[in-house]
DNA sequence: CATGAAATTACACTACGTGCAAGTTTGCAC
DNA sequence: GTGCAAACTTGCACGTAGTGTAATTTCATG
């Protein structure tokens, strides 16, 4: 009776969820730091070598959260129809992060690790990683269009400057916010990462965004300042 | 007799140097990932202790190279003047690093390490750090301008992508060019670094880079692509 | 149920990073 | 120079990280 996933690959997913849930719920108890692999282990009722089997670090296991957060944005960005502007796909795409349900692990995450260097390293990777995602995909949209070159520069400069305003209007809207999961919170967030792709789409011409012919943007950005940063 | 640095001071520092003078030599005969701190310590004539008194790991003593490379444009980045565009600055401060002289120490670490996954953490750390403060740079530039009001996001946004064209021109050259130092080579990494930053000033419109008003952009990067990345 | 593949586990081992308490070097005042 | 205090180095010990290995358990399939 072959189901849609067998026994075995739902064990797995299971453990690895159990994983990740305990080391968030130690990431809160204790802080960072303040837990070792073992006690993550024994909280998911696994074996410390086990864990090794699904993560190769602490680090590691948290970081798969914001691997998914980003690989919710890469689906999206794959999605988007290949004429359209690549600018609008990437905003699109990032648009679809400004979601409750997607935002609030990262959200507690960043509250949670914001003032630790190791761990803030493995979100460093996890948006290079997804830097580089984007490159695969831009690529790919590229060659679709028969007869044109691609400019490999072209591609990770733009990859590159994408994810950095994304990772721009989130580290703002966290540090104006905080782990606010509210509407208003959230409609802060759109206006952040519409705003910072405004900036990309204009060539920073302009500290103050240039409300775009699409964008109804108010300059919601420019009033504060002095955040927490 | 107070010299300039004291006896301490140079002791330090020339103890620093041994250590990554040593890590450097034991990367290239090695490989990484091949030898130990123990080894760094051996070879730089100090104890393991001692090493650690330095450098909390073996990556950080060898991502201080990268370190004093971006330490460097950043430095090249205040001195311009507040009143130039801000694009413009940062294109003459990533200009100054296609220097040989520069660019050879990160240029040999790079293909030592392309394929270490513990290492090119580092470097990515190391770039990040720089992005924080190019924000920093930034900010106190708007600040002297009276009455401006600082966009957080529009600084951020700034910053990390100034710094991922950068390191897009980097990669790409790299992937290019090895560890070429020749002046063609030099010439072709400034050639990227101008049409990078040509793709931001023009907000990524065309991945053809069009020729600015003051840039006699050839379009030297739209010829070669399936570049080994 | 029998069999093999896949996953978990215990164990051992190397290396990392740090606290601590010595010992050593340097700077400075007398 | 002598003495002293601060800075630096070193050895030692300890807990933890991460990995190889071999034994054991769990699952799929005939």
């Amino acid at each position: 009776m072959p189901e849609l996933l067998s026994r075995r690959e739902l064990n797995k997913a299971a453990t690895r969820q159990a994983i990740t849930d305990a080391a968030l719920t130690l990431l809160r108890a204790q802080g960072p730091g303040n837990f070792t692999v073992e006690d993550i282990a024994e909280s998911a009722g696994i074996s410390r070598r086990t864990f090794f089997n699904y993560f190769s670090s602490t680090e590691a296991a948290l970081a798969s959260m914001t691997h998914g957060f980003l690989d919710n944005a890469l689906q999206q960005f794959r999605q988007r129809p290949a004429d359209e502007p690549i600018l609008e796909s990437a905003r699109a795409a990032l648009m679809q992060l400004a979601d409750p349900m997607t935002v609030a692990p990262l959200a507690e995450l960043f509250t949670l690790t914001q003032d630790n260097a190791v761990l803030s390293r493995s979100e460093l990777e996890a948006w290079d990683h997804c830097t580089e995602e984007i490159i695969s995909a831009a690529r790919e949209r590229f060659a679709g269009t028969p007869g044109a070159v691609v400019d490999e520069l072209y591609l990770r400069a733009l990859a590159g400057s994408v994810i950095s305003c994304g990772k721009a209007a989130m580290d703002v809207w966290f540090a104006r916010c905080g782990a606010d999961l509210s509407p208003a919170s959230l409609a802060v967030l759109r206006q952040l990462l519409i705003d910072a792709m405004g900036h990309l789409g204009s060539g920073f011409g302009s500290p103050v965004p240039a409300a775009g012919p699409s964008a109804t943007s108010t300059t919601a950005t420019t009033h504060l300042n002095k955040e927490r940063l």
